[in-house]
RNA sequence: GGGGCUGUAGUUCAGUUGGUUAGAACGCCGGUCUGUCAAGCCGGAGGUCGCGGGUUCAAGUCCCGUCAGCCCCGCCA
């Protein structure tokens, strides 16, 4: 996968996974890890392995390498290499038609016994492979994943840079913007009482480069957000962030389009062919229930609130009085075990649904349900069509935007556990545009930005901004693949007025505008040309590239769910004297 | 803040209805062995059953609390 140049340093001549048989005859000078001895008594065969692979070395008795040595220490070894004697080749490793006849062995460093093995055939805890990272790390599918991820900002790097893309730093110590995710604070100690903000992500920085005349920046830049933790959710995080001047969302959308493309073929050597298909949001949500659709997945939701019409369910017949939704999906041709079926009921209740029907549908007929006392003829007949006479309809009876939400998590479940993809694409992208430029927050009472308050609405829209905010699109776009989002972008505000009167419909202050933002509005009165940009989640990228649905397998060094790094033990207390240097005393409980 | 799952040897796990001295595999240690590569063979050591409390004649097992890890909701693009 990775081709390492040849890695010659004093203290090797080169790597171990770098001997071929052009090598044989020759003395090398070999350094690594001793990662297995099976010692045959007369021989000891030892592989030994650094970053670019292993090779076997032999010791004889008479040999004079009486060091004693301990699997995973670090050693020096010098020797001749030769063919192995026929028979004796290994086809499973690179090296396996050679071998390393030792002269001298040093050993540099003497490793006791790991707390488990790099090689180790079962999978450990996550607990004890972050705890002690640098074993698990040793480990090939970790190598693989840290290597892959390397590969894949290289890619990105060099097609960023064929593009005329400049990367520029932006500051990590900055300002607060309580909009959107909670701030990481960091206190000032010359300016005692006050803080930084650790950046949710570089967004006016990358809006003011483009007013400072760059056209076209980015930058593979770590965010912080300090939100709950999940499985594709980290405190601190990798994007791909891209600004572009004089552009409209075609630009970004294709240049996107292009730099995966690249990476790719690059890493993975996978044609995707571009461009991608785009959905509306307003699509999205009404086939897939989602503003991510996972286009793998050959199921849609429907709405079948018409069939219970005239339901005898009196919790279906509230529901939609209440002016509620039963929405359905349906899966042809499939079985599964009713006790799975009581298990998804459970799993819809988790995820906030009332409940869950099911109904097992053979030869156009309803077999089983929990409901199926309640089902007319006529009901049992327009179930058993929605999937076309044979297999499992599903429906949830609830307050539409929830009914929504449950089923496509259920199908993304479902999909999953029972690998109902479509077999042509492993790799399924979409773009979801024309976004609401708001949405209503109910416990704030007022409208928030559905992307960042920095989104122009789109032209046709203008009109009714301030007469129907909800109806108004953005100019933004997402980038889903598999179903994660792993990207999403606008097209900026570029003139200040505008800028204000999205403030203003956000029930911002005047006083708090200027105070937060009024840096950035100024900047927005000295020439700012049109312009907008993405953010790519690498990590996220990378994961489903190497088919991992956690992010902290591509990620060296990850926190814990409860934001803790097993391997450093932070976040942890400080002296005294580093809190009154800032002029901080925490709160006694 | 809430729901669910998990915690037993270095590691991965088993442990019956609460009942004798808590088991297995791998790893480790000692021995043996000149062609192995998941080496083989013989022998051996290794346990605060996450932690605290309770029920009981008796707790790995039941109850309460707590800590840690994972998944999810809320939160978060």
């Amino acid at each position: 996968m990775f081709d390492f140049a040849e890695l010659k340093t004093s203290y090797k001549s080169k790597g171990c996974g770098q001997i071929t048989a052009d090598d044989i005859g020759k003395s090398v000078k070999l350094a690594g890890w001793i990662e297995s001895i099976r010692d045959h008594g007369g021989v000891k065969f030892i592989d030994l392995v650094d970053i670019t692979g292993e090779i076997q070395v032999i010791f004889r008795a008479d040999d004079g390498a009486t060091e004693e040595i301990t699997e995973w220490s670090t050693v020096q070894i010098e020797g001749e290499v030769r063919r192995r004697p026929e028979g004796t080749e290994n086809p499973k490793i690179k090296t396996g038609n050679v071998e390393v006849i030792a002269k001298s062995l040093k050993v540099l460093s003497k490793s006791e016994l790991p707390p488990f093995l790099p090689t180790e055939r079962k999978e450990v805890s996550e607990e004890i492979r972050l705890k002690y990272r640098y074993i698990d790390l040793r480990r090939e599918k970790m190598r693989r994943n840290i290597i892959g991820r390397h590969l894949v900002s290289k890619s990105i790097r060099e097609k960023m840079w064929e593009e005329g893309f400049v990367e520029i730093e932006t500051p990590y110590l900055t300002k607060s913007t309580p909009e959107g995710a909670r701030d990481f604070l960091v206190p000032s100690r010359l300016q005692l009482g006050k803080f930084y903000a650790l950046p949710q992500s570089p967004q006016l920085f990358k809006q003011i480069l483009q007013i400072s005349g760059f056209e076209r920046y980015f930058q593979i830049v770590r965010c912080f957000r300090d939100e709950d933790l999940r499985a594709d959710r980290q405190p601190e995080f990798t994007q791909v962030d891209i600004e572009m001047s004089f552009v409209t969302e075609e630009d970004i959308i294709s240049l996107t389009e292009r730099v995966l493309k690249h990476a790719f073929k690059k890493v993975l050597d996978i044609e995707v062919s571009i461009p991608f298909p785009r959905i509306k949001y307003s699509e999205s949500i009404r086939r897939y229930g989602t503003d991510k659709p996972d286009t793998r997945i050959p199921i849609e939701v429907k709405d079948i609130s018409e069939i219970f019409s005239n339901s005898k369910l009196d919790f279906i017949r509230k529901n939609l009085e209440r002016r509620g939704k039963v929405l359905g999906f349906s899966i042809r041709d499939i079985e599964i075990p009713k006790s799975k079926l009581v298990n998804l009921e459970s799993l819809a209740k988790s995820m906030g649904a009332g409940g869950l029907m099911w109904f097992v549908i053979k030869q156009n007929k309803i077999i089983s349900s929990p409901v199926i006392k309640h089902i007319d003829d006529k009901e049992n007949l327009e179930i058993s069509k929605l999937c076309d006479g044979n297999g499992i309809v599903f429906a949830i009876s609830d307050r539409e935007e929830r009914a929504r939400d449950v089923s496509a998590k259920l199908i993304k479940y479902i999909a999953k556990e029972m690998n109902l993809y479509r077999s042509d694409t492993k790799f399924a992208f979409v773009w979801v545009v024309e976004f609401p430029l708001f949405s209503w927050d109910e416990t704030e009472n007022r409208y928030v930005s559905e992307h960042h308050p920095f989104t122009s609405p789109k032209e046709e829209d203008l009109e009714i901004l301030e007469t129907n905010p909800e109806k108004v699109r953005a100019r933004a776009y997402d980038i889903v693949l598999n179903g994660e989002e792993i990207g999403g972008g606008s097209i900026r505000i570029h003139n200040s007025e505008l800028q204000n009167k999205i403030f203003r419909i956000l029930k911002l202050s005047d006083w708090e505008v200027q105070e937060r933002f009024g840096w950035f509005l100024e900047a927005l009165k000295y020439g700012a040309p049109p312009h907008g940009g993405i953010a790519l989640g690498l990590d996220r990228l990378v994961a489903i590239m190497f088919g991992e649905d956690n992010i902290r397998e591509v990620i060296p060094f990850p926190k814990t769910q409860s934001g803790s790094c097993l391997l450093t033990n932070a976040p942890s207390d400080v002296y005294k004297k580093q809190l009154d240097e800032l002029g901080i005393k925490i709160k006694e409980e």
